[in-house]
DNA sequence: ACAAAAGTGTTGCCGATACACCCATGA
DNA sequence: TCATGGGTGTATCGGCAACACTTTTGT
């Protein structure tokens, strides 16, 4: 898909306020996080983007989304906002604006300090279709434990979901939207030991999972492994609603 | 305290970005919420206020804080950003303004659009001095159960800073900053219980905070109520600090 | 002396952990 | 048939909730 040139047109854009979004996917027993490089550099960085002044930012972030994925029905969260003053300090803009063919004077708003409202996205790896914007010409993931150098703050942003996102798995449940529809107990484990970088023990993983009462045994099998076939589970939507709502382990 | 009539130096805040603040405090058994009354109008709000060009979110919030309540050293925490396009509908900022003195062009940036950073912070009651600003002419505690009307989205912001510090409850310690440096166990349990919302069971209350370790208990007594004398405590600075960082039942 | 509040201890349940055995599958 | 991974069961430990008794203090 080629991109065409934006139109860049200031006045429809809110200044002073970005997105940045680390989007999580799942694949091969890694956790993933899609990244974009930027044409003529050796920069990566973060999917993000402006929000328009009629649009809100949560809106502004599915749209994003579904630019560099083609997704819109994905898991979102908001995590924190990035408000430091040298957040893109030593960075020309100008000099990227006018490499891009934009002829844009010094004090234009878009080179004005920025604050960003940091998300993070759950997505089905297999239904992503990476889309690189007009600036960049490559959209990748990249596992988790080796990301590359990342401009601005971004690696920051990027630990900081992380981090909020190990948070959530113990007082929520994670993996809808992460995983296919119909997964097995062992790939739902790993996808949890990737995400808190820890083994667990198998069977308490089972019966913990189970006891939370989100999942749906279902009559087939996984066939084709080089071993005894695991059931498929799916998850119960209107349970796991109610999980994500409500929380475990909220006692006090 | 006479608040000058500000100069409004618009070239020095940043624009379409604000910040609300929802303080905490702890007094006569309530949790409370200090709130500040716009001149001429019915209308409360929470206290917040704009960022400097040059000044990070957070330095901001603290210069906002210090202003309302004489104090620097609280526990601050950013909790969510609110986005939507709505968020100040129905709001004639160019007749406020007017009213104040102020005359500014209906197309002044002041009035555009603005995404509102929330942060919410615990004080300790006796220490603060509430202080009103130019465009209010009271700042003060309300009962967190028994706010008044409030303008803009505040409702919703104060409601989900309740919320968040319940959350943080069943992590984090809390207590540091909105208590007195002394306190009883009694005390901290009605703080739990008043941020809970719920009772709690004195004995099992006792244990599971001692458990924490991050008190000490100090030789002296709290004298003069009408009953048996409670013993006094004290946060353990260090171990407190340590266990805000790493949080507790972060398991899996 | 009595009521009310505070300090401390005991029991039992439940959930989480550690660990063992059996079964299915492809090579 | 054997290695590997997957399904299921059990014993134990620890934390938390439920609960009772004693002590202190002011009136």
């Amino acid at each position: 898909m080629k991109q065409e040139k934006p139109s860049l047109d200031f006045e429809r854009v809110l200044p002073h306020v970005s997105i940045d979004c680390v989007i999580f996917g799942f694949h091969e027993n890694q956790l993933r996080v899609l990244l974009l490089h930027w044409k003529n550099s050796h920069t990566w960085s973060l999917p993000g983007g402006r929000v328009f002044r009629d649009e809100s930012v949560q809106a502004a972030v599915y749209r994003i989304l579904e630019e560099r994925t083609g997704l819109r029905e994905v898991f979102l969260q908001q995590f924190y906002t990035f408000g430091e003053t040298d957040r893109l300090k030593n960075t020309d803009f100008q000099a990227i604006f006018a490499d891009f063919g934009f002829d844009l004077e010094a004090g234009n708003v878009l080179f004005d300090r920025t604050v960003t409202v940091g998300y993070y996205a759950l997505v089905e790896y297999s239904k992503v279709r990476p889309t690189p914007d007009f600036f960049t010409d490559e959209c990748r993931w990249w596992d988790v434990q080796e990301l590359p150098e990342l401009i601005f703050d971004h690696k920051e942003i990027a630990e900081k979901a992380l981090q909020t996102l190990r948070r959530q798995l113990s007082y929520q449940p994670v993996g809808l939207n992460l995983l296919p529809e119909k997964f097995t107990m062992p790939e739902l484990q790993k996808l949890y030991e990737t995400i808190l970088d820890k083994e667990l023990d198998r069977r308490n993983f089972h019966k913990r999972m189970l006891a939370y009462g989100i999942l749906e045994r279902l009559e087939e099998r996984r066939s084709g492994g080089a071993h005894k076939s695991p059931y498929l589970y799916r998850f119960d939507l209107p349970k796991y609603q109610k999980a994500l709502e409500e929380g475990w382990k909220g006692d006090w």
